[in-house]
DNA sequence: GGCTCATGTTTACAAGCGTAGTCGCTGTGG
DNA sequence: CCACAGCGACTACGCTTGTAAACATGAGCC
């Protein structure tokens, strides 16, 4: 079961996300490149790399295309979409679907700086306009 | 290691969340009393309550206070901080630390209705007041 | 042609999670 | 006094995640 054939997109886990930054980043690339991208800011090892890569596929959130014996790994799904989705999740699950709460949350609690606060200014008025 | 002296706010999942946000609604409660707010929206039994209960007091986001033979549960900590932990994680993971990102990000999705911006506009208002 | 290197596949294994059953204790109604 | 109901503690068990080693295989080098 899981995800075989329907096109359900299965959750990528922390880990597994990190792997696709690296591939929103740049793509195609072998394993090991995606090792040099990340391998040393997470102390992961290439093994490590070559297992979420191949979870990366099974969830079809990555494809392959072969070159000679090895592969190039793609990102199967847009990075804005994956964001989206985590972002909606949040705002679901904290913020009672209101992302106006998640706003007023972060004002709330400083999180916002002053520049923070004239860049979202600045969004509205073009919004606006 | 794990968290048993020192400060360290264990992680809490997806499922305990529930449970903490039934306590935060309402406390304390005995573990039945968090299962009639819980236990028919998620399909769960007591007793997967009575386990992510435990969870969450050993992970020190619940405590109890004894009433004679059973306890009572309370959150350990405050939602704000909860939810202000999660959404800096989401920020610093998929918006590089920028909340302004997120915004951005979620005006261009159009995931903000016309209220949300007039709402947004007011807190905004606010905040330079 | 054999050895080594690169690379994907398989296997591993502990921790965490979701979900729940069973055990043991105790206060209570009869 | 005893069976029972209520309750926390302990145990269970399959799945996912994080992390990686072992294995197989093809390719180029000497």
């Amino acid at each position: 079961m899981a995800d075989s054939e329907n096109g359900k997109p299965e959750r990528i886990s922390e880990a597994e996300h990190a792997v696709m930054e690296a591939l929103w980043e740049h793509s195609p690339m072998t394993a090991a490149e995606v090792c040099d991208r990340v391998c040393e800011a997470r102390g992961w090892s290439l093994a490590t790399v070559k297992t979420l890569l191949s979870r990366l596929v099974a969830k079809q959130a990555a494809t392959t295309q072969a070159d000679g014996r090895r592969f190039l790994y793609s990102p199967a799904m847009a990075r804005v979409d994956y964001v989206d989705g985590e972002s909606r999740r949040l705002v679901d699950r904290l913020f009672g679907g209101r992302p106006a709460s998640l706003f007023a949350h972060l004002a709330e609690q400083e999180a916002l700086s002053e520049h923070d606060i004239t860049e979202i200014e600045a969004l509205l008025k073009e919004i606006r306009s």
